[in-house]
DNA sequence: TCTGGGGTCCTAGGACCC
DNA sequence: TCTGGGGTCCTAGGACCC
C-alpha cells in the first residue's frame, strides 16, 4: 500500500495581496484589510505585520499607527477575491486532480502515487512558482502524510522565510523536527482555550501532543484532539473532500454602518438579510423549514442600555421562496422590537433542510409555483447583483455598510477595468 | 464615536419513552 | 421501606476553523 501524500497551498496574506496586485505601487509598502463596515483589521502586507498591527485589532485603535506609517487602507472588497480565488483554485486544479479546496485561500491537493516519479520539494516549488505566474499571488506550500501534517508544514513554510515558502515533511525526521519546535497552539484543530488546558499538562510543543497517549486525550477532551494526535502520527483520519458537503445552516448578519433606531430602518435590514439568505439557499438547491432572525444592539458599550431579542419560525411546507422567507421574518421581527435603543445588528439562519427535488408535500398544500419568478430573479442579479430586488429592502439604506476605503472590482466589473496608458 | 461574518462539530444535560 | 436502566432526541453552549 502506498504511501498518502496531502499538500496544503495557500496564499500568502490573501486579501492585502489581491488588492496590492492592482496596485503595484504599493511594493513593499504596509497594506491593512479591513472587515465589512471598517471595523476591524482581517488581512495584513508582510510591511503592516511588522509594525505590529495585529490580526482583528479594532480599526480605532491603529487609526494613530496610519497616518505615522503611511499605512494603506482598505475595506474588503469581496467581489475581487472570489474571483482571484477561482483562478487560483482553478491552476491548482489543472496541477492536481484531486483538491480540496479548504477556504477562500487555501486548498489540499492529492498526490499520493505523485511521489514515486517527482521529488516532493520540486512538485511544491513548481506549484509556487506556477501560482507566482500565472495569478501574481505568492503561497506557502506544505506536503505532508496526513492533512493535520500538511498544514503544520504549511506553517514551517510561512514561519522560516529561509524553506523559500515550501516545506516537505514527506520524510519521519523532518515532521519531528519541525514539531519539537513548533507551540502547540500552532496546530490545526488546537485553538486558545485547549492551549490553556494543555499547557497545564506540560504538552506544550506539536511534539509533547504526537508523544501522549490518544486514549487519554479522547478522555480528558475530544475524539476530535484525539484524532489530531493520530494525524501527528502519521495515521490518517482526515480525507480529502472533493466534493463540498451540502450546507446546514445558511447564515446572513451583519452589523451596521450607522446604529438603526426605528422599525422601519430595522425591516429594510431584516429583508435585504432574508432576500439575501434566500438566494443563498436557492444556490444549493435546498429547502428550509426553520427560520430564526434576530437583533442585538453593541455588546461593546457598557454604556448604552444593552438588548438582544432572537425569535424562531418553523415552516409548515419546506421553502426557498423570498416572499414567503420575507414576509415570515418581518413578522418574527414586529414580536421581537422595542423601541428605544440602539441597534448595532441584525441576522437571519435558516436550517433544517431539505433537498429541493425530494420534496415531501403537504396533503393540503397548495403549490405556489413561485419557481420560475425566483429562478428569473436569481438569473438576472448573477449577472448584475442587486439588479432586481424587494421593496421592503429598501432603497437608500441608510444603515448600509460603512465601506470607506473600497478599491474598484477591477475583474468582475466593466467599468472597473484597469486601463494601460 | 469606532470592535466582521459565516460556518462545523462535539458534548453535556434534560425530557421522554419503554 | 423500597424509587432501574438504557436508549433516543433535542438544545444550548463551547470549541474550533478561515
Amino acid at each position: 500500500m502506498s504511501q498518502t501524500t496531502f499538500a496544503l497551498v495557500d496564499c500568502n496574506n490573501f486579501y492585502a495581496s489581491c488588492e496590492r496586485l492592482f496596485r503595484p505601487d504599493l511594493k513593499d509598502k504596509p497594506i491593512v484589510v479591513l472587515s465589512n463596515n471598517d471595523g476591524c483589521v482581517i488581512s495584513r502586507s508582510k510591511e503592516a505585520k511588522a509594525l505590529g498591527i495585529r490580526m482583528g485589532i479594532p480599526f480605532f485603535q491603529i487609526a494613530p499607527l496610519i497616518k505615522r506609517y503611511d499605512i494603506t487602507l482598505f475595506s474588503s472588497n469581496y467581489a475581487l477575491y472570489a474571483d482571484m480565488s477561482q483562478r487560483v483554485m482553478q491552476t491548482l486544479g489543472n496541477l492536481s486532480p484531486r483538491i480540496e479546496v479548504y477556504s477562500i485561500d487555501e486548498a489540499f491537493l492529492d498526490l499520493s502515487g505523485t511521489h514515486s516519479l517527482f521529488d516532493m520539494q520540486i512538485l511544491g516549488e513548481t506549484i509556487q512558482s506556477k501560482i507566482l505566474k500565472d495569478i501574481g499571488l505568492s503561497v506557502g506550500v506544505g506536503i505532508a502524510p496526513t492533512k493535520t501534517l500538511a498544514k503544520l508544514a504549511n506553517y514551517g513554510a510561512k514561519h522560516y522565510p529561509k524553506t523559500g515558502g515550501v516545506v516537505d515533511l514527506s520524510l519521519k525526521r523532518r515532521q519531528h523536527n519541525l514539531m519539537k519546535i513548533t507551540p502547540v497552539s500552532e496546530v490545526w484543530g488546537v485553538g486558545r482555550q485547549l492551549s490553556k488546558k494543555l499547557a497545564f499538562m506540560n504538552i506544550k510543543t506539536a511534539w509533547d501532543l504526537a508523544c501522549s497517549n490518544p486514549a487519554e486525550i479522547r478522555r480528558l477532551f475530544s475524539v476530535v484532539l484525539e484524532r489530531t494526535v493520530r494525524e501527528l502520527n502519521g495515521e490518517n483520519c482526515l480525507s480529502l473532500e472533493e466534493i463540498a458537503p451540502a450546507k446546514k445552516q445558511i447564515i446572513s448578519s451583519r452589523s451596521f454602518g450607522e446604529r438603526i433606531t426605528n422599525i422601519e430602518s430595522m425591516r429594510e435590514a431584516i429583508s435585504s438579510y432574508a432576500s439575501r439568505a434566500s438566494e443563498k439557499l436557492r444556490a444549493e438547491n435546498q429547502l428550509s423549514k426553520f427560520m430564526n432572525i434576530f437583533i442585538t444592539t453593541s455588546q461593546f458599550n457598557p454604556n448604552t442600555p444593552y438588548y438582544a431579542k432572537s425569535q424562531s419560525v418553523q415552516f409548515i411546507t419546506p421553502t426557498d421562496d423570498t416572499r414567503i422567507i420575507l414576509t415570515a421574518a418581518n413578522q418574527a421581527l414586529e414580536r421581537i422590537w422595542k423601541d428605544g435603543f440602539a441597534y448595532a445588528k441584525a441576522g437571519i439562519m435558516l436550517a433544517d433542510f431539505s433537498y429541493k427535488h425530494q420534496q415531501q408535500l403537504d396533503f393540503f398544500h397548495n403549490n405556489p409555483n413561485s419557481d420560475k419568478l425566483m429562478k428569473t430573479i436569481d438569473t438576472i442579479n448573477q449577472k448584475s447583483r442587486h439588479t432586481l430586488f424587494f421593496a421592503s429592502q429598501g432603497i437608500e439604506q441608510h444603515w448600509g455598510m460603512k465601506r470607506d476605503y473600497l478599491s474598484p472590482a477591477y475583474t468582475t466589473n466593466w467599468k472597473d477595468l484597469m486601463s494601460v496608458k
